[in-house]
DNA sequence: AACATTTTGTGAATTTTATCACAAAATATT
DNA sequence: AATATTTTGTGATAAAATTCACAAAATGTT
């Protein structure tokens, strides 16, 4: 069964991949990938076993090829466009970072109860009214929204997205946000990220080692 | 082995806890968590269980002494003060986010290489260059930093930091940063987080369900 | 062209994580 | 005070994820 945990190990090869195509690379090992996103190589080989993707014995993985592979799975041959819910701080640096664009991801939109004061004035990427949400969504077919507003809101823009028909929700509130549709909703949580941080600095030296595949030091995780 | 997972639960049964707190209640249940954090009660029992917690046959637990232990546990008895590196979009949207205090951590100050045109306005969290961050992490003891400077900035600044002592690193640059020490790396990726919606989002309807614990539907996350 | 070496691909084994299921205890009810 | 009900706590069990290990294939070497 593909879950999260795949699609993000898929994801942290394609991007060493890219970078190993920078670097003038034809072709790549497992053990390459494995060094560069933090696995063992008999992951990446599994992983790719269960997507189909096959490379040469003793002859490795052609990174162009691999690429092709990748991106055809991840969705990436088509730019995806999000919305973002909550023009404040986080929502802000969201529609600000340049980043998103190369790996297909565009911010084509924000919605906000108070878009006088909170026009960001860097990027051209329009702050409507969240009235105007579902008409937008519905009309432009947006799959993805992503919310950053504060906790006491942040449901009521869930039901708003999903009446909306959106498909795909990435919620900064720190809250357990509940659909009774298939939406899809992904978690980034800052405080438990940092109240995790807290656990083990002050764990460290007594031997409470943490050691799974998000735990592990100097593992990517995302 | 205790690992990022079950600090993340135990976090979550926290917060549930506060919010059941604040609505005036004495005791709670397993299934009262469960359904709150979205996880089974008897993951929750088992998770008590295995940092010795322990409730009332029949009666449950009482939220005070429950917060009080996870409290403990979470090491929420002292005010943990973090810096962030990099005064940028996502540095100024943490430094400016009260949310954090409440739960007992403070960003006491940011570091970056250009104090000038940075400094945030609203909070009155000092902006220090660079140069000034090895001193300041020692002369203050602070345990925890926020890495939130461009993807080939990251690594100098990690290098920076455990140079300078510090324990715990939240990264939210999009690489794989890397250390000798037993310094803890948390990632933050967006980037990830937003190409596995994409994913799930296309295979919606393919049934390409995804069940783990991180990728169920309507689950918490981090 | 024979032999050595490397690396894939994948079943099997192992380890980790989560669920089940039920005895024991606490509370409620009659 | 006896009986019924509820909920914990935890071994046993199941499921999921990861690693092991090795045959098979591709490439390199003598």
């Amino acid at each position: 069964m593909v879950n999260k945990n795949y699609i993000i190990r898929l994801s942290n090869y394609r991007h060493a991949l890219n970078r190993f195509k920078t670097l003038g690379f034809i072709k790549v090992f497992s053990d390459n990938l494995a060094d560069a996103t933090g696995v063992t190589s008999s992951q990446v080989r599994k992983d790719f076993s269960i997507f189909g993707i096959s490379g040469n014995k003793k002859g490795g993985y052609q990174v162009e090829l691999l690429l092709e592979r990748l991106n055809d799975i991840l969705g990436k041959d088509r730019l995806q466009r999000v919305i973002i819910v909550g023009a404040g701080k986080i929502g802000k640096a969201l529609i600000n970072y340049k980043g998103f664009e190369k790996d297909g991801i565009k911010v084509v939109a924000a919605f906000d109860v108070n878009t006088a004061d909170r026009v960001p004035v860097e990027i051209d990427v329009p702050v409507y009214p969240l009235e105007k949400l579902k008409n937008y969504v519905k009309k432009n077919n947006i799959e993805i929204g992503v919310i950053a507003v504060p906790d006491n809101a942040a449901q009521g823009v869930m039901d708003l997205l999903v009446e909306s028909g959106i498909k795909g929700v990435l919620n900064f509130a720190p809250i357990r946000l509940r659909s009774d549709t298939d939406t899809i909703i992904n978690n980034v949580d800052l405080r438990s990220e940092l109240e995790n941080l807290v656990y083990f600095v002050n764990a460290t030296g007594k031997s409470k080692a943490r050691n799974n595949d998000k735990g592990k030091k100097n593992r990517e995780e995302q």
